[in-house]
DNA sequence: ATCCTTGTGTACGACATCGTACGGATAGGC
DNA sequence: GCCTATCCGTACGATGTCGTACACAAGGAT
């Protein structure tokens, strides 16, 4: 019986050319992701690039006094290291495992070399990355002018769109470290949900009920980020 | 006499190598930034990159009930049209100058053929797209974490940054809008800043008096944007 | 079965910002 | 010199979130 693991669980690798995946799957380890591990550390060094297949990996910005905001969301449509050919070598930012699962890894030197041939390897990468950047900047601005409630919803979508699954393992303690909120307004938020009907909880873990409700309820930052990546990740000549 | 003006005052232009630069600077074209205007819209398509000399530019998203934030903000130090380069070809934000002045422009087509080299070029563009990666993150978090007060000293500290002067002409107004915050709330700051003496101010001027100490009152997300500008872009033997 | 850790519910005052409203001041045009 | 548009100051209640405190409930360990 095969493995029920393949690179072409994750988008970006599927989406690449045959001669360009025959290349690169060769060198792929696959590697648990545990809950909470941290993937990297702000201003560390990166020694693989990750490709994550049935785990997600929040990006999140740690203050001086401990105070977290999560900046991005890696899963199955991404890549986590983008700094690596974006030339920094490193980030601000920590990368943690929010949801456990599986991720193909590659080590930092052979994704280099393979975005050297300026080939349709970068060109990918550089889409993602664009798509990413709209990622960021969505969540600025949903800080800013919208309610905890509302971007709880936005949360609970883009995870689900980056898992395989319609639940997630998540206590509202890490959900408010993510949000940059206290648990308590998370407990509200969740509650308010829940009575609504849209999502059903406890105990750490999370499932969506009437996803078309939350799809509702949520602010319009949500379909900005779900039709930029659509657009700027779909099948394209280019790879 | 020879014109004031010269590509070099960019910083991205002048840190190119002399080939890059010369085959470059013959096409530039130095254009006006007329204060309030739009470079690009939501969505739109570039004819061109600009390269601000003069002038800053900042990249805001408005929502659909008219509330904006600002994302990121460029001037001497950068290039305005990542996008292009990037692969998405357009941005669901946009772009509005925000000090009159001038910037060199580029027309879209030979950016990208220069970018298609895959040389310095390419090297250079993508560490500063990380560097503004970089800021729009932090955005995102003092958005979250830090008051009207300490925002409005991370904004005049970031965009005097990007001018060759100490002050700048932009009402109470715009810098709400730029901020996301009402009108009154920058007046609040701004006023104890003004009493704290470290900036002076009056009818759509803004001086910056005691920078010492307004770097002093800045929340921590100044220094790691600037210590994250000033790594990725200092002069390096690529580029 | 009982403890104990962990996750969740709730309450209340404090605080920052919002929304709104209006008054005063300055610069520029006539 | 006067009018007017623009810019800035201030006040007050409403709202959302924070900080803190504490109670309850579920599950695992002994």
């Amino acid at each position: 019986m095969p493995s029920p693991h393949t690179p072409k669980q994750n988008h970006l690798l599927a989406a690449l050319p045959a001669a360009e995946f025959a290349r690169i799957s060769q060198q792929l380890e696959l590697v648990p992701m545990r809950l909470g591990q941290a993937i990297y550390e702000s201003g560390g060094r990166l020694a693989h690039v990750y490709f994550p297949t049935t785990s997600i990996v929040s990006l999140l910005y740690v203050l001086e006094d401990g105070a977290s905001a999560e900046i991005a969301v890696v899963g199955n449509e991404g890549i986590l290291g983008i700094s690596l050919f974006m030339g920094g070598e490193t980030t601000p930012s920590r990368a943690v495992v929010q949801s456990a699962g599986f991720a193909y890894r590659l080590k930092s030197q052979l994704l280099k070399e393979e975005f050297e041939r300026a080939g349709p390897v970068l060109r990918l990468l550089l889409r993602y990355t664009q798509a990413l950047i709209t990622l960021m900047t969505q969540t600025a601005v949903c800080n800013r002018h919208h309610t905890v409630e509302q971007q709880l919803c936005r949360w609970l979508l883009l995870s689900l769109d980056r898992l395989p699954t319609e639940s997630l393992s998540m206590t509202q303690e890490l959900i408010a470290n993510m949000l940059g909120v206290r648990r308590e307004g998370v407990t509200q938020a969740a509650g308010a949900l829940q009575r609504a009907g849209l999502i059903r909880y406890g105990r750490g873990r999370i499932e969506v009920l009437d996803r078309p409700g939350l799809e509702q309820a949520v602010c319009e930052c949500y379909a900005v980020v779900k039709l930029e990546f659509d657009r700027l990740m779909a099948p394209s000549p280019a790879g």
